[in-house]
DNA sequence: GTCGATTACGTATTACGTAACAATT
DNA sequence: AATTGTTACGTAATACGTAATCGAC
């Protein structure tokens, strides 16, 4: 025999706040109609949940075991609604976690090319390990890192490379060498934006944080490049694409965490949904 | 969000048997109103379901999901019922399980005059093994053993000893004896009945199995006994309470299997509630 | 008097059945 | 023709609110 949600959500309400009263104001409904839903639930069970004087309802021994009971019902009813939702969303849709903004700027038209239909989710991180997580937890269903991941119940495959730059007015003093290092930077003010993901980390271990003026926006950003002279990090990807401003040049950093190879994952289990997109990224990479 | 019962109830019907209207003659209900509780679901989990075509419907891989929380939070909500009806009658009965009958009938007297207005519930058991396991699982509150049970979680005392006769007619071979052993009994038809517990196992065991004429009530073994010459067991606490007949004599058997002494025991965490009965045993034990 | 629970009664929601229909087999 | 699902409509069950009552602090 079954007993109806809203009677162990009412029962549940009831045995929480311990009066009909307060149960009553927090599930906006009328003390009468909760203390006609106690007894129904009391009635249906065979059994009575409450001690019961004048004006006074407490648990019993069996009510206190209900109520438990009740809270188990009730969290598997909402698991239900929570999965079932996510699940279906996540069906519909492609979803991409990166770890730099540059891949996902280059796997947008690829996805949407690719899953007609789908709506798109992406995603920046900082770090490969919550990508990762992300992965396992089908947060996402694809994901770039920057380091190669060694898991079985990975398939992986090499995305592009990027090369980190720095970009400097002509006439500065490291503006004619071939390529510097983070040590030749230590002390110049750097013109940087969050929403760089991994970057981030990168560039706040090598150079002290007082040199890095971090904007909030891109916006902000371009704004500053233009009012100011000031350097600001590039890549070749971004230059490229055309990311060129006036009177600087781009220079490449030498060291070696300033040159990064991106790899696609998605879980082994996947494999066979995102075959086709694995073939164009491959053949991306070998023309480019 | 919360989903009612009878909407999971409906859905569960419809996914086991594949079409509605197999599910609604199951729960003997309408078509159409099934097909509308499916609408409404779907609805109020704001997700597809089913897919349809003219004049069919096929889960989807939302809907598999979905059967399988549904089928979960169906469980819970019958556990809940379960639980809580054992709990209650748990509480309001005193269940005894014993190896042997006669301690039952010592015990039941005292139990109604120790638990006045609770249900009492009696049981007898072949071994101790399973008296054991009933108590760990609440299905007995107080077991009777015939072995000292080393526990640290029963709360264990000394209860009475028994020891098994042989009841014979005046005439026969072995009457004049004062004690026999098993062995003496081999190729004797001895009448038996059923529910005397531990005490087939022993005796079972003892002897061979075409020797033994076991019935299934007491009422047919004293027709017998009353119809025939032949022997039957018969114990100290029998003789004690005047079980005799006519022109019969009892002697003891003098095998140790012959002999028990009953224990009597709780959980150690349900001591106090029989404290009280534990302590009249005790001076009942030492009176006799 | 206020707070908390119950009873009585009317109402609005809604889950259900019947009938008719549509589409496949 | 038989099977299966949907739509339309009326009905009966029932969950709820309002008002009144009772007791206790």
């Amino acid at each position: 025999m079954l007993i109806e949600t809203y009677l162990l959500e009412q029962f549940e309400a009831v045995a929480r706040r311990g009066t009909l009263l307060a149960a009553s104001e927090e599930l906006h409904i009328s003390q009468p109609s909760l203390s006609r839903s106690m007894k129904k639930l009391e009635n249906e069970l065979g059994v009575s949940l409450f001690h019961r004087e004048n004006s006074k309802i407490t648990l019993n021994e069996t009510g206190k075991v209900a109520a438990d009971y009740a809270k188990r019902a009730l969290d598997a009813n909402r698991e239900l609604t929570e999965r079932v939702i996510q699940f279906d969303r996540s069906i519909r849709t492609v979803s991409l976690g990166s770890c730099a903004p540059f891949p996902i700027n280059e796997l947008v038209p690829l996805l949407q090319e690719h899953f007609p239909g789908k709506t798109l989710s992406t995603e920046l991180q900082n770090s490969d390990e919550s990508l990762l997580k992300g992965l396992e937890n089908h947060l996402y269903q694809l994901i770039i890192l920057h380091e190669y991941p060694n898991d079985k119940k990975l398939f992986c495959q090499r995305y592009l490379d990027e090369q980190l730059y720095i970009t400097l007015p002509k006439d500065h003093p490291l503006a004619n060498k071939k390529s510097v290092s983070f040590s030749n930077l230590a002390g110049l003010r750097i013109l940087m934006a969050t929403g760089i993901g991994f970057w981030m980390t990168v560039t706040s271990e090598k150079l002290s944080s007082p040199d890095l003026l971090i904007q909030n926006s891109m916006d902000a950003l371009n704004e500053l490049i233009d009012a100011s002279s000031l350097p600001f990090f590039n890549s070749d990807q971004m230059l490229r694409l055309g990311y060129r401003v006036p009177d600087r040049v781009s220079i490449p950093i030498s060291d070696e965490e300033a040159h990064v190879t991106y790899w696609i994952a998605c879980l082994s289990s996947e494999k066979e949904k995102f075959r086709s997109l694995f073939n164009t990224v491959r053949s991306t990479v070998l023309r480019g």
